[in-house]
DNA sequence: TTGAAAGCGCTAACAC
DNA sequence: GTGTTAGCGCTTTCAA
């Protein structure tokens, strides 16, 4: 197999050893790649026949610099947090990358400081490392959506733009007021009436929207929610004090929480009582969370269609990166109840 | 700010223009850049000016193309599995981007067939998408080693080479064989005599190196281990089962386990039994997952120094990566016991 | 339908 | 110290 001088042995084959073998010029080995139907038909299966033995495939590098793509997308991920139950970010990253392998894209990983919202975005923007980003951490608003907007950088956000309604950047998001009220219904059909809500502070738009399905669902039914509900922090002990006081104070028979976090501390709260979760008190919890599949008796939660929102985010990428662009808008998917013992 | 002509407004600046804009050539802005100590203070200074004010940073592919490196390092994983309570992965890929990053590397995701332990890292390769990988699901021995080296790929494992110890790739790996010694040390120190082992089937070298901790410790007191362990699969259910035969048979007052998972199904079985975990009987599991850390009353479990571990193999890389390439060997790191509640 | 020329933005090698 | 030249491997004109 000759090989042009000066090349390491194992260095990959390219575009003009491509040709050589085939006994073509480069350009065409090129277009035998990228247009296939341009070809002679017998021309065509001679380079492709040159391209398989060799094992030839193109040099990223190269093709990057000269179509200026590097058909990766940029995801900042945050480090999980210790002690809560929840994994939606890790779910989501293997169902993006899943999504994006099939559209061609590759997932570039990016860590930042989790109190600036901005940092790792302008590097990999200048330097043009990333063709696009998915922005993910938007349960504050979402000050990257305009920062990014303004330095023309294509994103797609999974989450609503809370903060700005008016936003014009393609997003996807899942319908926690759907989810609760879905969660709501379920306990009113198991024949509860006092259900109480344990959710985040007031300053989170995430728990509000999830707030409203509970409360919407109760209203439904004109049952009182006075007193049945609780704004905490998302940790176990915040849903556990929570929860404790609700049973004291409002005599609830089930508990719909914003996380299974929370969930988890009405379960351990109804330990501490003797009482038993899905016989004496229903549970519900949300995200579907590894804790709420094998703790006892199982935790109904509701679960995020994740898969679905990744290949909604990856269209919207599809659609901001094409030719002509063609930017899509927000999309908005129902959850699911994954129902267990707990309820 | 003048620019070459042609360039939509939106282009990073190059090269060319901050050479112009500081009145050099492009050469010497490149070595500002990459070489500082090769110019004169003023002129660096001038320079160095001249790509603030242009906010300019290397374009990625040009560099790539010119220096046959990618600066990426490729990371397979596998979609998390339901129903289990192992986080290990996730909380390992954060710890690797964030020791990347400190390298100058970047983690570019993808995934494979998780029954083709190949599939995605040729691709990668061939088309000089990454510099090296990180090879993490060697749980089987892993056949990606030679494959890899026989391509001349570089790659760090986290996992030993359990099927083939003379391998000479580098790898890291966390001395499962230690933690549950460490484990099993801390419920004989509080008094236990009778602990049972519950792990994974035989063909598991991880399973077999864990049990092999515990059977290092109770040997070591001249304990008798005959008829207190067992092996299954790794389900809750599993777990469950094993434990309520052993409670049965073997009367052990403890239970050490391979992995979180399995330690739920001994939670759910004392919870069947009206015993109490901690009190009763005492438990401890492997990984540290969430539910350790959030199931009542906490789960005693064996941490992975997953942060030193990316530490360790992001070195690794470089070592494999730097000019002249210095390849590492094994590294073997020391876990750590989780203390809660279940002991 | 195929080939020749140019150039993406950068850095290695060498000349000044 | 700084500038000039060349070329990494590819695709995009445009000519044959």
């Amino acid at each position: 197999m000759s090989r042009l001088p000066g090349r390491a042995p194992t260095a990959p084959p390219t575009l003009a050893d491509v040709a050589e073998r085939a006994g073509v010029s480069r350009q065409t080995v090129s277009n035998a790649v990228n247009n296939p139907d341009l070809l002679r038909a017998d021309t065509l299966e001679r380079v492709q026949l040159a391209i398989a033995e060799l094992g030839y495939l193109p040099n990223r590098a190269a093709r990057n610099l000269r179509t200026r793509a590097s058909h990766l997308v940029g995801l900042r991920i945050n480090a999980a947090q210790e002690g809560t139950a929840n994994a939606t970010m890790d779910r989501f990253v293997h169902s993006l990358v899943d999504a994006s392998r099939e559209a061609g894209y590759h997932v570039l990983l990016f860590t930042g400081d989790p109190l600036d919202p901005l940092t790792g975005y302008d590097d990999l923007l200048r330097s043009t490392a990333v063709d696009a980003f998915v922005v993910t951490d938007t349960y504050l608003g979402n000050p990257q959506a305009s920062w990014l907007r303004e330095r023309r950088a294509p994103f797609v956000a999974f989450g609503r733009p809370w903060d700005n309604p008016s936003a014009t950047h393609p997003w996807v998001d899942v319908d926690g007021a759907a989810g609760c009220e879905l969660a709501t219904q379920h306990l009113l059909e198991r024949g509860h009436r006092r259900i109480a809500w344990i959710g985040w502070r007031k300053d989170s738009w995430i728990g509000e929207d999830r707030r409203s399905g509970w409360h919407r669902a109760m209203k439904s039914r004109d049952l009182p929610t006075t007193g049945l509900a609780s704004r905490v922090e998302d940790t176990v002990a915040s849903g556990r004090g929570a929860s404790e006081v609700l049973l004291d104070e409002a005599q609830p028979s089930a508990f719909v929480c914003a996380s299974d976090t929370l969930a988890m501390g009405v379960l351990h709260t109804l330990a501490d009582r003797g009482l038993v979760a899905g016989r004496d008190i229903a549970v519900v919890g949300f995200d579907d969370s590894q804790v709420a599949q094998v703790v006892r008796p199982g935790l109904t939660s509701v679960r995020q269609p994740l898969e679905e929102v990744a290949m909604e985010v990856v269209k919207g990428l599809e659609g901001l990166l094409g030719h002509p662009p063609a930017p899509g808008r927000g999309v908005l998917l129902t959850p699911t109840l994954a129902m267990r013992g707990s309820s």
